[in-house]
DNA sequence: TCGGTGCTTATTTTT
DNA sequence: TAAGCACCGA
């Protein structure tokens, strides 16, 4: 082979790394230390098979955490060699659903199945505890997740019966057999299912699993310490009994899904599952300052761990990390949006250098205000997603209906939605039959003539409603995807209803179908199926929505973090009891173990600055409570980090100093400031700056009079409390929004959008 | 059948 | 605090 590719594919690897990425037949586990350019081994090795000519892209498996993960995979591979994106790439779940999908005959399966996310999936346990009379008993979530642990463990519901004992294992009992039973009639499958019905599928069907196992010559797993029991059983499934070319990636230290069934243990099972298997160790961190690895380091050493690794980096020296005690959980969020702002103002830093981690979603609310009202852009990764907005869900439940009529969970979601004269009594009687027949609801209501128990009126409502649903179900396949959508949500009276209330959350949720249809219509110009919309929509991640391009401050959970990395992060809510997290019901840290496992992966996101923030007093539950320090930082040696205490928000403005660069903007900037000084006036707006946390966006949209806002004009001068000064671009006649110019010593730009209510225009200038 | 009121309850973390 | 749910009255 010639010398000049291979240089393409191992420049800027180290020795490790290129041995990994050399070996390519047989078992190879990489134990893959944070920050270590694991993804690097991962998209090198692949780019090799495939210029090697060892397989086809199609012939090579990876399988990723998420699938904005995966499409990175590929990008990066393709980036490398020819036809690297067609490397089959994606979750576990994603990818087991291809190929269900397309053996689901040999699973006695409809082929269009439908996908239940865990929403949908708990909703049907309620309504089987419902129907047993135990509601109120048992949390349909709760119970839904025991059944999610029992299907990844391979327990069938007659085996769980035998020892069940407490009435919780009786409930389930009960709930996990029928709700089997029911995802089956109703032609569904729930997350778990794509993993174990596979499985079954591999096993019962030799002949199935040989043609997959085949296909895929080359099998890669990254983050192997986070996988399951059923999705190890999978890999040694797929992998065969020959001497597999399965490689895996994973870290220990990083295990942080124990909770949802992950198993460590698979990291340390691999090489007795696979003899013969080759192991590789990365510790050499490319990522952060050795500063922060010191306290990454000095955290994870605290726990007992299989695997001894110690990361290092070249990357000497680098910024003392620091631990910031505020008084409140509102000044916790005010100091750190402070700093952000201080940080982008001076130029040194953009909105997308940041991320603010915190250990509940529950958390975001005070920093997503705090930014909010300072007008900085942010993304919320997690929590109340657009997928999980009611609107969404609803808009998504008429689709899925149509695709799907059996699916009886999204027809109860929507058949009163809008009202439509069918309501609890009729539904009740519909699933009584629908029960006595073994017939879903939609089957029920076709039938609705039939029904003796049913009046003339409801009859005729559920005549009116099947008609409604087939009539879009021919449509779909004669119109285009984005104006189906649309026709759906208005025929139906779902539009109408929101149009109908004009109240400013109706807007907004009316607003939010609009961009439905509109990344429908995206979707179908990819030549995209409405199967394959909701299926993304159901399997996506928290990170699938994360836009690396965009310049605004991340917002997420430690969970979430998971994999990404940034040149700042917060750490917040460092306090007992919110992290580690401890259930205000129980006495101890379930496990204290994977907690600080959490705190590790939190701290080996940062590239050069971290901060650690805690707060005296925290309002959970509307109740204000005292806390103290986390015990992780009572741990940390005392020189791993620098202390300091931030009673105030507020401390100075920012200092520039430096003579003013060229351009008129500046110029005026730089002449007002010294004349502010002059005059020693008050920083404008550092008053309502006070009030930022209290108030939320909505109330301040509210507080502005429309007719306020030509207060301030295009080519104003402004000043926006502590954090500098601008020139309005532009002001929007309809919201409280201005977009204002910043401009600083090397001519750096900064485009904000402020508040009016903070705005004011400094007059007589020149 | 449906909408409104007032009470309860919840917070880990997510495919 | 806020959302979700059960109950009740029209």
């Amino acid at each position: 082979m010639n010398v000049q590719f291979r240089k393409d594919i191992f420049a800027g690897l180290n020795e490790v790394q290129k041995e990994a990425v050399l070996c390519t037949e047989g078992p190879v586990l990489v134990l893959a230390g944070a920050g270590s350019g694991k993804t690097r081994v991962l998209t090198h090795r692949i780019a090799h098979i495939v210029q090697r000519k060892l397989a086809r892209p199609r012939q090579v498996l990876a399988v990723t955490f998420t699938n904005k993960a995966a499409g990175e995979l590929k990008e990066r591979v393709a980036a490398i060699t020819a036809g690297g994106d067609e490397v089959a790439a994606g979750t576990f779940h994603s990818t087991m659903l291809r190929v269900l999908r397309r053996e689901a005959k040999a699973l006695v399966y409809p082929q269009d199945f439908s996908v239940f996310d865990n929403d949908d999936s708990v909703r049907l346990v309620k309504q089987i505890l419902d129907d047993a009379n135990e509601a109120g008993k048992f949390r349909p979530k709760l119970v839904h997740a025991v059944i999610s642990r029992l299907k990844n463990d391979f327990v069938a519901p007659e085996q769980y019966a035998k020892h069940a004992k407490s009435p919780l294992d009786r409930a389930v009992a009960h709930v996990y057999p029928e709700y089997n039973r029911r995802l089956k009639i109703l032609a569904a499958m729930d997350f778990d299912d794509l993993i174990v019905q596979a499985t079954r599928l591999f096993r019962e069907h030799p002949s199935v699993l040989a043609t997959w196992s085949s296909r895929w010559r080359y099998l890669h797993v990254d983050e192997l310490q986070d996988t399951n029991f059923a999705q190890f059983e999978l890999l040694r499934l797929l992998a065969g009994s020959q001497r597999p070319n399965l490689f895996a990636v994973g870290d220990d230290d990083q295990s942080i899904y124990g909770w949802r069934g992950a198993r460590v243990e698979n990291v340390f099972q691999f090489q007795e599952a696979f003899p013969e298997t080759k192991v590789f160790r990365l510790e050499q961190n490319y990522r952060s300052t050795q500063a922060i690895l010191d306290l990454a380091n000095a955290v994870i050493e605290q726990s007992d761990r299989r695997e001894r690794k110690r990361l290092w980096t070249a990357r000497g020296g680098g910024q003392l990390p620091e631990v910031i005690g505020l008084a409140t959980d509102q000044d916790e969020a005010r100091e750190v949006a402070d700093r952000i702002g201080r940080a982008v103002m001076s130029g040194r830093r953009a909105f997308s250098d940041f991320a603010i981690m915190y250990r509940t979603n529950a958390q975001s609310r005070l920093f997503e205000e705090a930014l909010r009202s300072r007008r900085f852009p942010y993304q919320l990764l997690g929590g109340v997603g657009f997928y999980s907005r009611k609107e969404t869900r609803d808009a998504l439940a008429y689709f899925k209906l149509c695709l799907n009529p059996r699916d009886d969970i999204s027809l109860r979601r929507i058949i009163s939605e809008p009202p439509r004269g069918i309501g609890a009594t009729t539904l009740e009687r519909l699933k009584s039959f629908a029960d006595e027949h073994e017939l879903s609801l939609f089957e029920a209501m076709e039938r609705a003539c039939e029904l003796r128990a049913l009046n003339a009126r409801a009859a005729n409502a559920c005549a009116k409603f099947v008609d409604q649903v087939n009539a879009w179900r021919t449509a779909l396949a004669n119109e285009p995807l984005e104006k189906w959508a649309a026709s759906v949500l208005e025929e139906s009276g779902y539009i109408a209803r929101l149009r109908d209330e004009k109240s400013f959350e109706s807007q907004g949720r009316l607003d939010n179908l609009d961009s439905l249809i509109d990344s429908l219509a995206e979707h179908a110009a990819a030549g995209r199926s409405l199967t394959e919309y909701l299926e993304q929509a159901a399997l996506a991640t928290d990170q699938d929505k994360y836009d690396p391009h965009a310049d605004s401050v991340r917002l997420m959970t430690i969970h979430a973090a998971k994999g990404l990395e940034f040149p700042a992060v917060f750490i917040t809510g460092l306090e007992g009891r919110t992290f580690p997290l401890q259930r205000p019901d129980e006495s101890e840290v379930r496990d204290p173990d994977e907690e600080r496992r959490l705190f590790y992966v939190a701290v080996t996101r940062a590239h050069d600055e971290l901060a650690l923030t805690y707060s005296g007093r925290r309002r959970v539950w509307g109740q204000l409570q005292e806390r103290s320090a986390s015990t992780f930082l009572r741990e940390l040696p005392e020189d791993a980090a620098e202390w300091r205490s931030a009673r105030s928000a507020f401390t100075s403005s920012p200092g520039t100093d430096e003579p003013a660069a060229a351009g008129s903007a500046s110029e005026r900037i730089r002449r007002l400031q010294r004349r502010r000084a002059a005059e020693d006036l008050p920083m404008l707006g550092q008053a309502g700056a006070e009030e930022d946390a209290e108030r939320s966006a909505s109330q301040e949209i509210r507080d502005v009079p429309p007719d306020d806002v030509p207060a301030v004009r295009n080519g104003d001068l402004v000043l926006h409390h502590t954090y500098g000064q601008g020139i309005v671009l532009d002001v929007s006649p309809f919201r409280d929004t201005v977009r204002v110019l910043v401009e600083f010593d090397g001519g750096v730009q900064k485009r904000l959008v402020q508040s009016v209510a903070r705005l004011q225009p400094v007059k007589d200038f020149e």
